[in-house]
DNA sequence: GATATTTGACCAGC
DNA sequence: GCTGGTCAAATATC
């Protein structure tokens, strides 16, 4: 009988991570995970089950992924070196009359995916761009770095609602921060950016302190209300957190958008619905190191921004 | 008036 | 040829 060869188990290994990651198991567990939305401090029954389900996943992930680090095949993490630093979007414009849609298309640099429930990263961003994605129910949205001219941040995010989940958002992140945007930034102090590649994979549960101080981005910025809070701000001065993905960080401003959380927020706070508690569990799932938060492509009507 | 968002157009890659 | 990513003019908002 022949051998399996190494390739074929670290493509194996690879298709469970996926799976894992993307939008089946995990976010299925996720929306169970949603369904309850108990507090922290109280599990029992399916709570309890949904909550070493998701734990579960995370043991998953940190074992395939640590088995063969090394293989190529096993990198479901993209990092790799862009081709050149010069590749910004104008080193190769022809001299159109429009140079709509000229650029140099990103090839690979380094991307990090994120799903969240909601929330924000601190950082600036502006929306450039939104598509509809072939057989997805809901828009992707574009976002650069606020800083990209002034300061020529490379960062870039696209945002799409999920769609087996549309509570949550899956963010993907190319390149990083070279902007001073945010003080989280840097890994020294940003307990996020682990220089272990496999932390990245847990999942992080942690008691969210619902405050009912969350207009402020919702009905400023209806569309993109997470792109934009932090935008006139200079930097450094970012105070919108509320992705806090870390208890070491200080909750600055929760923010749960009344769509995302139709039955239990209102604007005087929350209701006693199913999920209601102050406390819940926010559940970030962060498949790359690096950077954290999502967006809301949608408008107040939760519609998605499409054209 | 300045800045951000929307949206159609264009191009790269498959 | 199709799809996704980006640009930039037009528009909206502050």
């Amino acid at each position: 009988m022949g051998t399996i060869s190494p390739e074929k188990i670290c493509t194996d290994r690879k298709r469970a991570i996926e799976e894992l990651i993307k939008d089946r198991a995990r976010d299925t567990a996720a929306q169970l995970q949603d369904l309850f939305g108990k507090p922290t401090g109280d599990l029992r029954g399916p709570e309890e089950l949904v909550v070493k389900l998701l734990t579960s996943f995370t043991v998953s992930l940190s074992v395939l992924t640590s088995s063969c680090r090394d293989c190529e095949v096993c990198q479901i993490p993209v990092t790799t070196q862009v081709g050149s630093p010069s590749s910004g979007e104008s080193s190769k414009r022809p001299a159109a009359k429009d140079r709509r849609g000229c650029y140099k298309r990103r090839s690979t640099s380094e991307i990090r995916v994120e799903v969240s429930t909601a929330s924000e990263d601190g950082h600036g961003w502006r929306k450039y761009g939104q598509k509809d994605i072939l057989n997805a129910q809901f828009p992707r949205c574009y976002f650069r770095c606020t800083h990209k001219h002034d300061q020529g941040c490379q960062a870039t995010k696209q945002v799409q609602r999920i769609q087996e989940a549309p509570h949550m958002y899956r963010t993907t992140y190319f390149g990083h921060h070279t902007c001073r945007s945010h003080p989280l930034n840097s890994p020294s102090q940003n307990p996020l950016l682990h220089s272990d590649p496999l932390e990245p994979y847990l999942l992080h549960f942690e008691p969210k302190t619902i405050t009912t101080e969350k207009k402020h981005n919702h009905h400023l910025y209806p569309s993109c209300p997470s792109s934009v809070p932090s935008v006139k701000k200079e930097c450094g001065e970012e105070t919108v957190q509320s992705n806090n993905l870390s208890g070491d960080l200080p909750v600055v401003e929760p923010i749960v958008w009344p769509e995302l959380m139709p039955l239990e927020y209102s604007s005087s706070g929350y209701s006693t619905a199913s999920t209601s508690t102050s406390h819940g569990f926010d559940m970030d799932l962060l498949l790359e190191s690096g950077d954290f938060g999502s967006d809301f492509p949608y408008d107040e009507n939760d519609f998605p921004l499409a054209s």
